[in-house]
DNA sequence: TCCAGGTGGAAATCAAGATCGGCATCCAGA
DNA sequence: TCTGGATGCCGATCTTGATTTCCACCTGGA
């Protein structure tokens, strides 16, 4: 896709509807993960995808369906990474390991989407409440059984564990994005996780 | 403060400028708790204090003014919780335990509050995101230094692993919160703050 | 050459933030 | 007791930014 500026008034080339789906979506991801929903107008995305409006409209009925379009993808993307991870192993504490790993490339990998995900500013939208909160629970739900198996702690328990370890995960990998080069990523997951399986591991015996 | 539904056109009793700013404040908090910033318009705060926009604008000089004197002052009040936390004992494993119970009763105490905090869907706002990570970094670098203390690890290990206990604070205590009942307050703050201090008491040395 | 489908300039529409101009009321001082 | 100034109040409207649509043009492939 050429991102060279284009002259006033030319027009942009022709694409298959697919592809000109495709480049409005990477244009839309650039410019919602920069400003935010609210701070994002049509006209900002329409300008980065060097076409006009109508052309939005052309492919998604909305401001609004167009975010959450955005939002399906990554998750999707995410998710998967996070099975592969968790079908990885049948060793938990490899499984916690590769759990955090996968986050941790994630994040590095593609800082627009991470942004997108754990940093909207659209979460009182019940559409987009209801995929983070889906993505949430699933994400939790597999750590939880990974520690109702290793502890066998009672699985309201192990929920309230796994949501925690969840919340290690998210807020670390952001706080490790920002002093990127303070930690190499090996490390840093690496530390994380070993902090979390310490924690479980050591359930229900107490020293 | 009356909140009785209000004739129409009856004009609103005169307050002190004081006794109304607070007023004002407190129906700020409603409405932007149950719907963000963004979802919230002048009219509606207007509304709920039962005065006119105009007098919103005597005491805020804009919504956004209004929303950063909430922030200022519920993360003040925040703030004094953690620092009374860590100051209780000079015991770790006790300071670990007494921050995360303050953690959770300030969610159960509040929960417009932290909504407000924690929840806020204006942190694309460069004022509201340093305020958001001034406290962050605060309570991170608290928990850091306890790492520090107990495990010997260097400080960039330890802020890390803070970013991560803090991470595991805030979303195990919003988890509890939409599943309230549960588990009872001190069961919840106490499971995952062994967690927590498993974790970290376990460090450098490992089984 | 024709037409389906991709394209855009311009503008309509609308929601909401912010302000104007004036009203209402309370109280201190004459 | 009365009055005028200070202060608190509001209906109506202005302003603005942004979403969405209208209507017509352009172009590439059959």
């Amino acid at each position: 896709m050429s991102t060279e500026p284009r002259a006033a008034s030319v027009r942009s080339p022709r694409l298959p509807r697919d592809e000109r789906r495709a480049q409005l979506l990477s244009a839309a991801l650039e410019v919602f993960a920069a400003n935010g929903y609210h701070g994002a107008a049509m006209d900002d995305i329409a300008e980065t995808a060097q076409v006009s409006k109508p052309v939005l409209y052309q492919h998604f009925p909305s401001k609004r369906e167009l975010y959450l379009a955005l939002l399906d993808s990554h998750l999707a993307t995410l998710e998967e990474l996070m099975k592969t991870a968790l079908g990885s192993t049948s060793d938990n504490r490899e499984r916690v390991r590769a759990v955090m790993r996968a986050y941790y490339e994630f994040i590095a990998k593609d800082d627009k989407a991470h942004r997108l995900v754990f940093e909207s500013d659209l979460v009182n939208d019940p559409d987009v409440a209801s995929r983070l909160e889906n993505f949430n629970r699933g994400f939790a739900e597999a750590i939880a059984r990974v520690i109702a198996a290793d502890t066998k702690l009672p699985m309201v328990e192990a929920q309230l564990l796994g949501r925690s370890l969840a919340g290690m995960a998210q807020v670390s990998a952001r706080y490790w994005l920002e002093t990127s080069g303070d930690l190499p990523i090996d490390v840093a997951s690496d530390l994380v996780s070993r902090l979390a399986w310490r924690g479980i591991s050591r359930f229900p015996k107490e020293a």
